[in-house]
DNA sequence: AGGTGCACATAGGCTGTCCCTATGCCTCTG
DNA sequence: CAGAGGCATAGGGACAGCCTATGTGCACCT
């Protein structure tokens, strides 16, 4: 279900935080690099499509009315996480050489490594970034041939070669949509889990390795094949949402939806589901500049109880 | 600081969500209500604006590359923001007549409601509600004078002639930008707290009250007036970075801040600035219909420790 | 009281983006 | 080998957004 138009650009939002922020609509205009009357139009047309007055304009300025301080301020929290979104293509992005390479399973990419990100920039803003993404496997390779300064995995053995620190700790959760059989119950047994055809992240990711691991720890042997394998986890909680079956995510990846109940979490009984995600570089080699103040960055969100959301 | 224009536009990447979702160009172009060419162009040029190859195209469909999946997690998160901006932008248009009047203080309007106006609408999709925000007191009144069916205040006692439930807890904080003297003690007592000016609110906001209200508990009758009153805690947080001056808010609008050390937090020492956000109600007249399905919702937010990020 | 300056609003014209229809090309399948 | 499904390309048209120039209202100062 794609997203209401109303808010799908985020420029005029951006704009009227900067009023807020700037206290008149031309400076804000000035910040933006347009003119004072395109600014002006702007925030009109965004108080028509939101339907109620934002903004009190007087000769001296402008001011948010209480509707524009809780727009300006829910607006915020788009856009922190657009800035997150921003940093991570620039890592994308290998044109230019960079001082600083990282490689990063997907579980660590999405969810922790934007922010991290920024927090490097504002210790040394000329760092350029690059990030290579993959499972585990591959991020060991990279590190191991230094073609990565730092990596960051989630599987539970450190590759040989490798040594390593606990950075963030995860944990997997079953879901299943609302209608679902198992959704009253709340609690399911390994074996009937693992007898379960799952939607599914392909093989080889490390999510469905950490899942197919933590069942043969409890003495599984043998699990069904998945239901379905979808290309990220965006479609895999979509179809688990849609009623398509159950599925084993990254409890990062569906906290929003559980609290919203448009997914519930079933407990597996016996099955230990927590994992630690590591930072890990070449033994003997300790990371020095950026690597080093990165990893300093990283290590500090474990500590730190100030959970960013 | 204006957001980068790369990602101003949300619908390429709700596009691009789509594709991962439903497998195919095509199909996704069709739930978004365009044509196929449209979709087709739109995510070639994400593909230049981000640098990065995104999507793999067979005759069979398309699939997301690795950066896909990275780039498509990214803006899960952004667009999950944008939908409780939408919902909320919704509870203010009160042009229908409604089923629910909501009246709540300004952070609970701005952390909270929003999940919460998304859960009620899995519970009842025809429910309406319009949200009116202003301080402790406007709420006590909209309430008592039957103009909203549920109130939610973040004052410490309960007026009169109102019933209340505790629905969720939060904590003020001093905030510092990191170059000012008090980020390397991060600890400053009671006493020159109160008597430093700081970026506020304007007076008769709940946290302005609370942080008053907090500093007499602990003895301290005299106080600075405020440095600074500025429009919105957008506009707070912005003062505070950019190095104006000490601020207090709320732990929630700062924590990403404190995380990526935009912000230091200092410690007020013998201070108390914990408190209960709670939901009001007239005495006696307990909710029922929509407005007890709302209250459920934000009672069951405390409980579930599943935070959502 | 009048003038001046500042800030926002309005008008008019232009550029560029975005979308649609029609069509072509490729690949997999029966 | 033919057909269907899926993506790419081409061309044309509509609308949104921006800029410059100018108007209007309020506050403050002389």
């Amino acid at each position: 279900m794609p997203l209401p138009s109303r808010v799908t650009d985020l420029t005029s939002f951006d704009l009227l935080r900067s009023v807020a922020e700037l206290g008149s609509i031309g400076r804000a205009a000035q910040a933006h690099g347009m003119s004072q009357p395109s600014a002006s139009e702007r925030l009109r047309t965004l108080e028509a499509r939101v339907g109620v007055t934002l903004l009190e304009r007087t000769s001296r300025g402008a001011r948010l009315t209480t509707a524009g301080q809780l727009v300006a301020g829910w607006a915020a929290q788009v856009l922190e996480r657009a800035a997150d979104l921003d940093a991570g293509i620039t890592s994308l992005r290998a044109d230019r050489q960079s001082h600083l390479r990282i490689a990063a399973s997907l579980t660590v990419a999405e969810y922790l490594l934007p922010a991290w990100l920024i927090a490097l920039r504002s210790v040394s803003p000329d760092t350029a970034t690059v990030l290579s993404a993959g499972n585990s496997v591959h991020v060991a390779e990279q590190v191991l041939a230094q073609k990565a300064d730092l990596g960051f995995i989630e599987s539970t053995d450190v590759p040989a070669g490798l040594a390593s620190r606990v950075v963030a700790k995860d944990e997997l959760v079953l879901v299943v949509a609302p209608g679902h059989p198992w959704a009253r119950r709340r609690r399911v047994s390994a074996a009937k889990a693992a007898a379960t055809p799952l939607v599914s992240r392909e093989s080889g990711s490390g999510t469905r390795q950490a899942w197919e691991h933590a069942l043969k720890a409890a003495g599984i042997t043998e699990s069904a094949g998945p239901l379905l394998d979808m290309s990220s986890t965006t479609a895999i909680k979509a179809a688990a949402i849609g009623g398509i079956g159950p599925a084993v995510l990254s409890i990062h990846t569906v906290a929003a939806d559980i609290a919203a109940r448009t997914l519930v979490r079933v407990e597996v009984a016996d099955v230990d589901l927590h994992r630690a995600l590591r930072a890990v570089w070449p033994s003997g080699r300790t990371p020095r500049g950026p690597a080093s103040d990165l990893l300093t960055i990283a290590t500090r969100s474990l500590t730190d109880r100030a959970d960013r959301r």
